[in-house]
DNA sequence: TAGATTGTTAATCGATTAACAATC
DNA sequence: TAGATTGTTAATCGATTAACAATC
């Protein structure tokens, strides 16, 4: 059975149709149009409807969607519904931060481990785990059968370690490092250049006062 | 004169290219050809040439480009030759977590304050800044020309937060609330959505899972 | 000058939007 | 049944890639 290929421009407005479902759903509202989700998220109706048919059918004519088994189908999508073997490589200000902002657990994630090679923070807790030091990490993805690794470690490591977690069976990498990673293309790789982000910002923020010849 | 919009895919891949083209400089080559960035960075030559010439000629016909030179150019462009003023909302884990991680100087964004509602924070050194209670934001964006306010509050404050901002000058947000901002359109608004984008890894490695019939 | 490589136009590809037939 | 709204095909738009003339 040949399944078509769903593009990422696709992939990346799920997370938001999530977000915007489980809101209403929250606030108890039980069918909604293509149209009135459209009113709400300002993107076109149509876009909607090609998004969900990619995955099937989940509306029904004449009536719309059903808030929640849409939410929940976008969930499972997302693979949601599913848990996966988390940890953390790089216990520096992000990475505790993440551990301790993240909420991993809320959306299937397992927080596992978390990994550093400062001495200084070896059996420090951050949510209740201790940080490793980098020597035990190989060892621990094997016996854990870790799924993701969290990369918050400077660039300057960050290829070699992710090169190491490939060889001991991670499947997908959240790289928080600014450098792109070399890894075989089965390994999912999702990038968090924060610097890039930023400078996305000033780009706009500069164009927008040109356009309209502002002084500084 | 009518400037041409140049699209936002565009924008996206310049902190790329600015990136790479820093580290070619730092190895000392001087130039580089179209194709030769093609190879290294894993884009197409053609996107290259075309993106560089939304912004001008920055290359010379038989020779290719001036690494200096088109680092230097595209960090203009960037707006990193100029300062931006840039305070942080929300001094939890993750606004304190980026104030430390950041280093924002290096790229001409000056750290002016934080900002939280939590009182036993007030007062808290963190990079030589010391956090403030939210009651004296309004008056500190408006005497000290901010430019850039770093939204790290819960979303249920964020929008609200996010308007009284706007209302106070600021020209850019740089938001990590998991919510979509309301703001005038000349307000830029960069969103970093951290569980949007662990969302997507986990329904990449799900995917290939199936496509390659993996038991998990 | 000949060779190399850009800048730019044209062709292709993919994603978004519009339209409407199917159907609840 | 009539009205509403999806699912899906067709049209449009925009972004990427290819081709090549300009020119260093």
């Amino acid at each position: 059975m040949e399944s078509k290929e769903i593009s990422q421009a696709v992939i990346s407005r799920l997370p938001r149709y999530f977000r915007y479902l489980g809101e209403l759903k929250d606030e108890g509202i039980e069918r909604i149009s293509s149209q009135e989700l459209s009113d709400i998220m300002k993107v076109t109706a149509s876009q909607i409807r090609q998004d969900f048919n990619n995955f099937g059918g989940f509306g029904q004519q004449g009536y719309g969607y059903k808030v929640e088994y849409l939410y929940e189908e976008i969930g499972k999508i997302l693979g949601l519904d599913q848990t996966h073997n988390l940890i953390i490589v790089g216990a520096g200000n992000l990475g505790q931060a993440l551990a301790n902002y993240m909420n991993f657990e809320r959306r299937g994630f397992l927080f596992k481990g978390m990994f550093d090679n400062n001495p200084a923070l070896y059996g420090k807790k951050i949510r209740d785990m201790e940080v490793k030091p980098m020597e035990e990490l190989q060892d621990f993805v094997k016996e854990n059968n870790i799924d993701i690794a969290v990369l918050t470690i400077p660039k300057t490591s960050a290829v070699a370690v992710a090169e190491q977690l490939v060889k001991d069976g991670i499947k997908g990498i959240w790289n928080f490092a600014h450098v792109d990673l070399n890894v075989p293309k089965e390994i999912q790789v999702e990038n968090v250049h924060l610097s890039d982000s930023l400078m996305k910002l000033t780009y706009n923020i500069i164009r927008y006062e040109e356009e309209n010849n502002i002084k500084k």
